[in-house]
Order: C-alpha cells, then sequence, then structure tokens
DNA sequence: TCGCAAATTTGATTGATGTCAAAACGCGCT
DNA sequence: AGCGCGTTTTGACATCAATCAAATTTGCGA
C-alpha cells in the first residue's frame, strides 16, 4: 500500500520505451489534451518481479491495468489446483477494465510472468472521468470492444481448432503478411504460450513437432516457415 | 432492406412481454429520459422464424441486437464446415455491440434457434448518441463489461472442466440458491444446450447420465435435483 | 567456457470427447 | 389415444490432449 503509494506520482521512472508503449496502448491513443492530462492523473505505475502476484481473484477490486513491459497472465483455478489461462495480456493491453461497471472483486488471478512495467488506473476516479468526458468513455468503449472480440476468437478458436491448428494460428498472426518464408522469435517462454493457447506444455510441444512436415522449425524461442502460405492450409 | 425499413417504426407490433424485456435488458434499463428515447428512436424491430439467418460472418455490420423473445446463436464454421456455438443470446442480451468501435464486418454468424423477436439499433447512430449522451455511453459500456466477464468466464469453464462440470454448472446456475431439492425447466433445446457448453449433443447427454448418481433426472426438458448442495461438490 | 537449474521434449499411458450409426424417446398433431 | 417425425440416447469406436516420468536441451551466471 505504501510502496504503491509512492509510486502513485513517480512516473518519472518510466523508461521512454515504456512510456512510449503507454502512449500507443489502444486505450489512450485516441485521447489528447485535457482527456489525456486527466487520465494520466489518476495514474500510478508499479514495478513487478517474476511470479509477483498483481491481484488475486475474490479481492476488492480498485483498479484495472495497463501492461507496459513484460507479459501479464489472467488464471483461474480449479478446486483441485489446476490452473487455467484465461488471457496473456503483452506490452499495450489493459486488463480488469471489465470491472468499471460490474462486480467489485476481481474475478480470476493476474500474476507477471517475468519482471513487468504496469500502470494502473483508479477504477472510481476512471469511471468519473467517463461520466463526464465522452472521449474518455470512448476509449474505454473501444478498449472494452477490442477485448470481447479477442475473447470470443479465444472461444471459437479452443472449439473449433485442434493443437496444431491453433498453433499454426497463432505463428500466422506474428508472420509478415507475405506468402514466403518467415522467421519470427517468441517474445514469451513456450509454457506461456501453451497455456495461452489452452494447452498443457507437452501438448504444445508436440503441436510443434507436428507442424515439422508443413515446413516449421523451431530451435528456442525462434520459429522459421519454410512457406506462410502453406501453413495457412493446416 | 424495404422490409427492415418498415418495420423500423412499426414498434407497435411489440408484445407487451416484448417490452418489459426490452425495457429490463441490461443495456437499456440504467436509461431515463431523452437518453431512452433517442435510444429507442433509433431501433427497429424483427420477427425471424425459426432457423432464420440475422446476419452472416463478413457481412457489412450496420447494426447491433437485443433478443426479446427466443433464442439466438452466434456460431463460427470451420473450413470443413464444423460449427462452434460463441454464443447463446437470450432474452435480454445484445450481440454484435461489439462492433460500435472496431470492426465494420460481422465477425462470426448469428442465427435465430426457433422464432424469435429482436430489436435492432443502427451502429452509426448509436455511436454518435454515445458520443453525446455520458448515459447511452455508460449503458454501453456496462453491456460491454457483462459480455467480457461471461465470455471470459466462458473460457475459464472450457478449459477448467469436464462435460459433466459444466452441465452441473449450469443446472445450479438456473437453480434457486437453496440446499435442498430443486427442479428446472430448461429453455430450450438440449442440442442448443449442448453447443452452449461446447460440447456435441452426444456428450451433453452422457454428462446428464453420469449426473445421474449424483441426484440429477432429466425428463425432457424437466430437470430433478435431489440435493443442489451434493451438486457443488462435482 | 563450464555447470547447473529450469524449461522443453519425448515416451507411455489414461481419460475425455468427437463421430457415426442405430435404437429409443418425447412431443405435437390429428 | 395413437401416429409420426424430429430429438435424444446409447453403443462402438477413433482421436485428441492431459498426465506422469524420464531424458534432453537451453540459457544464465559464475
Amino acid at each position: 500500500m505504501e510502496a504503491t503509494a509512492i509510486m502513485m506520482n513517480s512516473n518519472i521512472q518510466l523508461t521512454s520505451r515504456d512510456k512510449a508503449v503507454l502512449m500507443k496502448a489502444p486505450f489512450l491513443n485516441s485521447l489528447g489534451g485535457s482527456s489525456l492530462v486527466n487520465m494520466l492523473a489518476t495514474m500510478g505505475v508499479q514495478t513487478l518481479a517474476a511470479r509477483a502476484t498483481v491481484f488475486r481473484e475474490g479481492e476488492n477490486a480498485e483498479a484495472f491495468y495497463c501492461v507496459l513491459s513484460g507479459y501479464v497472465r489472467l488464471y483461474r483455478l480449479s478446486r483441485d489446483g489446476r490452473e487455467a489461462d484465461i488471457r496473456i495480456c503483452a506490452p499495450g493491453d489493459t486488463f480488469a477494465e471489465c470491472l468499471l461497471y460490474t462486480d467489485q472483486k476481481y474475478p480470476f488471478h493476474a500474476q507477471a510472468t517475468e519482471t513487468c512495467t504496469i500502470a494502473h488506473f483508479d477504477l472510481e476516479a476512471v469511471k468519473s472521468l467517463a461520466e463526464h468526458d465522452p472521449e474518455v468513455a470512448r476509449a474505454i468503449m473501444a478498449s472494452l470492444s477490442r477485448h470481447l472480440l479477442s475473447t470470443m476468437e479465444c472461444v471459437a478458436n479452443d472449439r473449433l481448432f485442434t493443437a496444431p491448428q491453433r498453433v499454426a494460428n497463432y505463428i500466422l498472426s506474428r508472420c509478415p503478411v507475405d506468402g514466403g518464408p518467415a522467421s519470427i522469435r517468441l517474445p514469451f517462454q513456450k509454457s506461456l504460450l501453451a497455456g495461452m493457447l489452452g494447452l498443457a506444455p507437452e501438448a504444445l510441444s508436440r503441436a510443434f513437432s507436428s507442424l515439422r512436415k508443413t515446413g516449421v522449425t523451431v530451435r528456442g524461442r525462434m520459429i522459421q516457415v519454410v512457406d506462410v502460405q502453406a501453413l495457412r492450409q493446416i
């Protein structure tokens, strides 16, 4: 609490990269003038160690967040202790902003998967900003819309595609659009990608190896694709 | 097009039940005065036959919808023609409102599962309403938030629970809260419930029969639960 | 550069769910 | 009350992915 309070106004600690991410976040990039100023005034920044908890399911929700660097994992636990990832938040993503108008408890756990910098915004403060400033409301609606779409996409992917297909989709989503060869680098550990796709790490590994025959080569975090077009047929 | 235009202002055709549903929809029930009047002015109503298409994936998005009676199914197709339900919309639910600020194409198919009455709202019109009327913006944010939460819930359920557990959760969600015996009636066909839970109809059927030993009896659309408390332990 | 701890892969197995076909059932209609 | 069609259930099977355990590999820090 004390530490958080201290950090509230110390936006000085933001690296220029973090600042760039913040301003390009879908949630802020449409704002200007006083809307932006007011929004930033309610903001605080915090740095989290790897595996640190942002919040736990059931805690009172006081803020929503925007990832500046690193990746934050949202997940739920079953009674027997198994974890299921609901979303992996990349730099620029916001999370828990869906609590602005509904619940007062966080409905899932949030954990930093590595050293992370995140901005937090007081829910009450932003709610009243939104009441008075249509620009802020617009930004929030746009952000919520984007999330809802991507979450529905996630449901559809889980229900429609097998593990190799989901992995292929992920690779394609990070490939330049042309149809030739491509090479990408995973921005995080494979176990995180596995959770993101709703798979056990072993299943991800097997999915990669089943994609070898389609021209996908994996070495560490590097993924080489012989023919992007061919991958689309999976 | 012509038919739709004709219906636009003929809200007379609304039954009193439909009207009640409309006004209690989470999306409208916080509105009053001119906000409500303006909103309703952009609204049109249509009646759909069973299995009728509301819109198809890829079509230009011009409206979002609110279900007044019946159930609307949102789904995607895989390349080989399999269908996966993304959401089942009950009376009072809105759908495709996530396109207000993002896409211009519908990202899934929408189909009436039975005779349905639905209200439609022009996306552009509501967007400009929201720009000027914080109450409208608030209603939209609340609606988007609710959807986002329930969709995340859906992802978590799919990833965390087996078929019998999901069915038990569904039953519990429609049971009065006390711990004793309960009896509920499904509001739709079992095949629809199956899709809603991400299951094949056969899997739903087997899930029901595996719940027999926990005191769940199914006859047609009637479901009897001996002990609601016991069902929670599944 | 070496060595260790963590991450990933591989193998063997189990469990859960989809698929296809056929039988049984429920529901509305006459 | 009986008929008939569409829905649901059941059975047999195939497939996919989770799990557990063990072998490798990777990446990092000394």
